[in-house]
DNA sequence: CGTAATTTTAAGCAAATTTTAAGCTTCCCC
DNA sequence: GGGGAAGCTTAAAATTTGCTTAAAATTACG
């Protein structure tokens, strides 16, 4: 996760970047509005922290300009100002939420997570380790390398990285990728299950799907206990 | 590409559909604000032409709502008035760009087509490997020679080659190419595919469209991955 | 108004996908 | 170590999907 911090005095924007480094971000940071929209327009950021009063060009100014370039990277404001027309301003200028000076900084830190988690649900790649898929393509990759998959393929892989670091259940699996709601003595899982370990090895992914037995199948985030 | 026209004069409404279908976008029309409000979440517009004064929710509403639900899409302001602190009032509401009425036909022609080049930067120059094409001429090429397209041919392929890297799923070229936003079963894509696949192969440039079967079908950069 | 071009529909065929079924392997408990 | 259950693999049958073609319907144009 990468961010961007436009703060003008360098004791904050010291401050801010030492803590949210702890908390395993990636931060740049820009002292003044117009090298700030520069990085912001560049580089790809998981989102922006922009204070409202900045040399160069205003925070407001920055934001809108963010916009106006087709960018929806969540905003965040920073705002000594705290009257209602100010925090509509930014608002309607494109920003996702605003945090009045002084202010905790866990308080920041749960406002920068609540927009982070917005932008997962509305993001369209889902992954696991190295493999990354695209619901809305039907796409999926392993590293840079495309696999192919047939349809039911692609559906199974798609519940099991929806599911990941929890354990599918057969039935489950039949209910939500076969839409079968009664039981049945089917083997089309083993049979599926098989297929996507065969093409998922061939592509250099390793065999990340888990049995667990009597149970179903797990896939599990690299480097998570 | 698939403009709405929000609009509660019928007359304009329909002149500008005529007008648009004739330079081969897909139009749908909305005759007040909350019925084009609630199309344009819906679905997917490659832009959007608004009337400022229409019944049930203002112009500068709609595109306010739009924007507020994150979506990016390019707005165009059609205005009577010209003062201005109203084109400052549109364009802060998330508008692109406004023409002020009554407006020349070329005139709002151009100002779409900017805001379509701004949208894909590397609008002027559609290519993909060999073959080129030209959207304002409608002319394709493969190398020097010119391939002779009907306009769905050239619509479905100009969809293709913008979305080149990118499987373009049935339902989303069904939407895109013949504005049809219903389920059907029709095969009136194949057929197409196999009229392009055709053309395009005798003119030499080979079979670039994949298909991804039970999905869609996709043209590749040849030598990327 | 009639002809030509374009678009759509429909049907047969080919190929890929999905399912079934059977034999084989692995794991667990006795 | 043996028996049985669960899972794995493979091959073949059943089904679905896409390709192609021809003809019908629609549209464009002189």
């Amino acid at each position: 996760m990468r961010l961007l911090i436009i703060e003008d005095e360098p004791g904050i924007a010291g401050f801010l970047k030492d803590g949210l480094e702890e908390e395993y971000f990636a931060v740049d940071i820009a002292y003044d509005g117009k090298s700030g929209l520069d990085l912001a327009l560049i580089n790809e950021y998981d989102l922006l922290i922009i204070d409202w009063m900045i040399p160069a060009l205003s925070g407001i100014e920055v934001c809108r300009q963010v916009r106006k370039a087709g960018n929806p990277v969540p905003i965040l404001f920073l705002t000594a100002k705290d009257t209602v027309e100010d925090v509509v301003f930014g608002l309607e200028a494109g920003a996702n939420d605003y945090i009045k000076k002084p202010f905790e900084f866990e308080e920041l830190l749960a406002r920068i997570r609540v927009q982070l988690r917005n932008k997962n649900q509305n993001d369209d790649s889902l992954s696991a380790g190295i493999l990354s898929i695209n619901p809305v393509t039907h796409q999926v990759f392993c590293g840079s390398n495309e696999i192919i998959l047939t349809p039911k393929e692609f559906a199974l892989l798609e519940y099991l990285i929806r599911n990941k670091d929890r354990v599918c259940t057969r039935s489950r699996i039949i209910e939500h990728v076969w839409d079968i709601h009664f039981d049945s003595d089917t083997s089309v899982i083993d049979v599926y299950i098989t297929f996507l370990r065969r093409k998922l090895e061939a592509a250099g992914a390793g065999n990340i799907i888990q049995t667990i037995r009597g149970v179903g199948y797990i896939i599990r985030e690299p480097g998570m206990s």
